[in-house]
DNA sequence: GTCTATAAGACGATAGAC
DNA sequence: GTCTATCGTCTTATAGAC
């Protein structure tokens, strides 16, 4: 083992990394805002300042936490936007955040449920502009307004139905019923005033 | 006028009311656990004393804000279940959620996207077993897995539908929209294990 | 009904010893 | 890498004068 750093981390260690454990745990139980640094403290058996050898700012942990998690996500809308038709980037997206959704459960209430995170997340410019970019290759070019809702109405809903209905349901079923859920809400329907198809 | 109390609110005056609206909008603008007692007495111009006159505790303006609203939900739900076809206590909650959502736009966001507003609201017996109570009505007796979650994606969507895609849209188009996504996401679906009726 | 003043404590963050 | 100790600010909430 040498001490070579990781691509996504700058200086990776085990302190850092149960740092940001405990930080995912505590986010996901009671927000970002809800969550101190003492609580992070406490759960890991140190003192705050202990945490912040590791991180210079709340910011930075919260950054760590969602990061990579994003990071994922650009990656899959990359490959979507690669396909030529518009049915197909939209499938290959939307299997992609639902297989994402199912790996990762409870990070993604973490970056929808609290106004904080999007303020923290707007100082990265490239974590700022996901949520508008997933929307427009979930819906492709011209969108009509129905759709738009139908995206944010999905895009939105996942956390909740990733959360609450998680009960008795193993990561398959859930993966199912999320994607037809999906399937349901983004399939493309007749044009309301009229032609169906442009030569 | 008479100095007769409300049904709704005890010893309801002008200042309360100007408490609450104000609260409305900051809660509104950046959420709940982001808004203090100071930044509601600086808006309306007076000190956290002054707000600490009309209520002993800020839990108590939030219950202000979120809970004529929340009782209107409940009496829509209570219209529904006098329904005698599922189909149509469906139809009659979806076009209540979303009209109420409709007038009271900003609201739901409040309600939703902030971890402590649940803390807050399950202290009230009433308020709190709503949520569950919305979806047992939205999708009927013995709901099968995959009708739970669209109802939890469509009742989390319902926020994200009306904030952020609701640019240029009136409110009858805003409304048509989400309505429609609603019936594609409620619709019952054929049991997948085979039979399609009970006798 | 609104004010000043203040209590009592949590918060994020820093300095410096070990 | 973790500690103690602290700074300065913000928070909810209260007491008592006007």
């Amino acid at each position: 083992m040498t001490t070579q750093l990781d691509a996504t981390t700058p200086r990776a260690g085990a302190g850092r990394e149960k740092v940001v454990a405990a930080a995912l745990e505590l986010f996901a139980e009671r927000g970002v805002s809800g969550t101190s640094l003492q609580m992070i403290a406490d759960r890991l058996g140190v003192t705050k300042a202990a945490v912040y050898y590791h991180f210079k700012a709340k910011r930075d942990i919260v950054l760590a936490v969602v990061r990579p998690a994003l990071a994922e996500i650009a990656t899959i809308a990359e490959d979507a936007e690669r396909e030529r038709s518009q049915a197909v980037r939209t499938e290959v997206l939307l299997v992609g955040i639902v297989d994402l959704l199912i790996r990762h459960r409870r990070l993604y209430g973490i970056i929808e449920s609290d106004l904080a995170v999007g303020e923290i997340l707007a100082t990265d410019p490239i974590l700022a502009s996901l949520g508008e970019r997933l929307a427009a290759v979930l819906i492709g070019p011209d969108p009509d307004p129905g759709q738009i809702v139908a995206a944010n109405m999905f895009l939105a809903g996942l956390k909740s139905a990733g959360a609450s209905a998680a009960a008795g349901l193993t990561d398959d079923e859930l993966r199912t019923h999320i994607l037809d859920c999906g399937r349901r809400l983004l399939r493309r329907r007749r044009q309301p005033s009229g032609r169906t198809a442009t030569p």
